[in-house]
DNA sequence: ACCTTAACCAAACAATTGTTTGTTAAATGA
DNA sequence: TCATTTAACAAACAATTGTTTGGTTAAGGT
């Protein structure tokens, strides 16, 4: 059966080299880079250490590879949240709770594209900030569409709110409020201040 | 003279643990714990690395001895710059004006006060956490005084606040706006909303 | 003059790091 | 069937890590 042929062939060209992706994401984001050895990656997928390099040729490739992914699904995961949504408040709401959902997923993958990393990387440091400045651009155009007053700092607005959201990362847990609801309301804070 | 031989004794006792100590603020707080060597922290004093260890038992304690004078430092900063201010909005601003001017000084030592390092730490983790808890504690009075709706979420909105302030430090650079102005521009954003 | 202590150097230590090498077993394709 | 590719293992590599040890110099006290 064709299927079946096909479906072991993806298996096998792809699975183990996505085990390690998810490892490495889920290492990566909780202890950090250099805290996370290719053993550890190695071991969490059951591998030996060497048999990583034939997937990627470097710990920083594979760290890169995992950036990648993660901008990828942060980026969907917003993208999908303001779908239709017009209004430029309600916008800016549903991108935060999008951005919060992919950043407190439990994969880990979206948790590694921020700026701590990258100076623990050598010449691969460009390109991920290429990558993250591209996320942060699409997220400029909701605070850009927003009706503000003439002499409001847009640039500060936008860099304080993703810090409300990225900091997020050091405290949440789950329970309570969900990543989405915590997004949506810290939104609403910057719309209307706690008065009203 | 006495003053001479006093001065000398002190030099004696404290200068190089002091430049030590400064020199592993300005590193840990630029490439962090684990990307820093006992190496590169003495080689920052001309000292050999085994020679640290007279003046700490381990890396562990030299960090945590950063951490420590880094809370010592922002606290200060906080205390110092909400004296004498009683309306509770102007006191909020005011302490994240002094919470920034610590945070981004160019010392390098309240930029360690984060719980990203405590994941890499030992035993010594609790007593960082206690230490950040007891800071934190203080920024919470000056939330709870604020006049917010009966069912405004002050564990978000400190949370939240926290966040703008202290992820400046992924993005900050001098010129502009200076670090006091970036806080309080953040606490007015939070104050009435940026319509009013 | 003697002793103590502070402060550091010089050299090594064992452990861990990322990485490379040669080999092997299974699957694939002609 | 046979050559090749895929995917891994087993074992080592050099380099770097935090740390220890023993010796050395100079200052201070008595």
């Amino acid at each position: 059966m064709a299927s079946e042929t096909e479906g072991s062939e993806a298996q096998r060209q792809n699975n183990r080299r996505d085990k390690l992706l998810e490892a490495a994401a889920q290492l990566f984001s909780s202890q950090g880079y250099e805290a996370t050895s290719m053993r550890d990656i190695a071991g969490a997928v059951g591998m030996l250490p060497g048999s990583v390099y034939y997937h990627f040729p470097s710990k920083e490739d594979l760290f890169v590879a995992v950036h990648d992914e993660g901008v990828r699904q942060i980026t969907d995961s917003v993208r999908e949240a303001v779908k239709g949504v017009t209004d430029p408040w309600e916008r800016l709401e549903a991108a935060a709770a999008g951005h919060m959902e992919a950043l407190l997923a439990d994969n880990g993958f979206a948790s590694v594209v921020t700026p701590e990393y990258s100076t623990k990387l050598g010449q691969a440091t460009e390109r991920l900030i290429a990558q993250r400045d591209a996320y942060e651009r699409m997220f400029a155009t909701f605070v850009d569409a927003l009706p503000l007053p003439a002499g409001a700092d847009r640039q500060i607005f936008r860099l304080g709110l993703l810090g409300m959201l990225n900091w997020a990362r050091t405290w949440y847990r789950p329970g309570r409020k969900t990543p989405a609801e915590i997004g949506r309301e810290m939104v609403r804070l910057l719309r209307q201040g706690p008065m009203g």
